[in-house]
DNA sequence: TGAATATATGAGCAAGTGTTCATATAATAT
DNA sequence: ATATTATATGAACACTTGCTCATATATTCA
């Protein structure tokens, strides 16, 4: 690879973009952090149980119906979204009751879904 | 599961509740294609290609200089963009330029870094 | 034409992901 | 205490993903 940078930079490299692409160029690290967010709302179960908490709070079994999945899967997404801090929960007696709790990912969500409603309209 | 879901529904649910979550939830396929947006933005590979594409185009070399990758894992990240047309591009001579195609895709990728950077700023 | 170069792509592999199954934990009820 | 029930979690497995390596394609240049 070293070889194929050093003729790019000798020969075609456009040396002023690539200068001020790096000035936009976010770190590594930022770029792994950011992914993690974009990545909790990267599955259809994550994405249907934020959709399903988005008006209220539900228990564990209460979302496992609502989506149709069995209880384990519903409750290691949730352990996800947890970590993530992109759920709260509040515990009554036996029963857990999940709710949303970042408005930055409830604002990611519905720009997202407004995308994509609106990009299912175009291709109807 | 069957058994457990209908323990469930007989005895602990809250049934207005699961009704009320059932006409927000999203159906499985807007949540695939909502998931497939999200995922594009989900590594931190093509991240950093949307961000040093978010002010000027460049070509695939330039952009493997930039990133510090081979010009094989950008190319392949590319293909990946180019399918969701999350970026568009244009020939000239042998050489490709790539640029940012989708303004909802920025607006996701720059919401996305707010939260990151505001996020980052607590840890701190 | 043939050599050089920019980009694209298929195969393969290591690492990651989402589910199921079995089981653990914790709270309630008998 | 023991049984029941709501939730959590570890292991295993199939599937996906992102890279490298080798090679193909396409354009330019001599």
């Amino acid at each position: 690879m070293a070889k194929l940078l050093a003729a790019c930079e000798e020969t075609i490299i456009h040396q002023d973009e690539v200068v001020a692409a790096r000035s936009t160029l976010i770190d590594r690290q930022t770029a792994m952090h950011l992914a993690q967010i974009f990545s909790a709302l990267s599955d259809p179960t994550r994405l249907r149980i934020i959709s399903a908490l988005s008006e209220h709070e539900l228990c564990v079994c209460d979302l496992s119906v609502v989506l149709g999945m069995s209880q384990s899967a519903v409750s290691h997404q949730l352990r996800l979204l947890r970590n993530l801090n992109l759920v709260k929960y509040r515990k009554e007696g036996r029963i857990v009751y999940y709710a949303l709790d970042d408005e930055h990912i409830r604002e990611l969500y519905d720009r997202g879904l407004a995308h994509t409603i609106h990009q299912e309209r175009m291709e109807a």
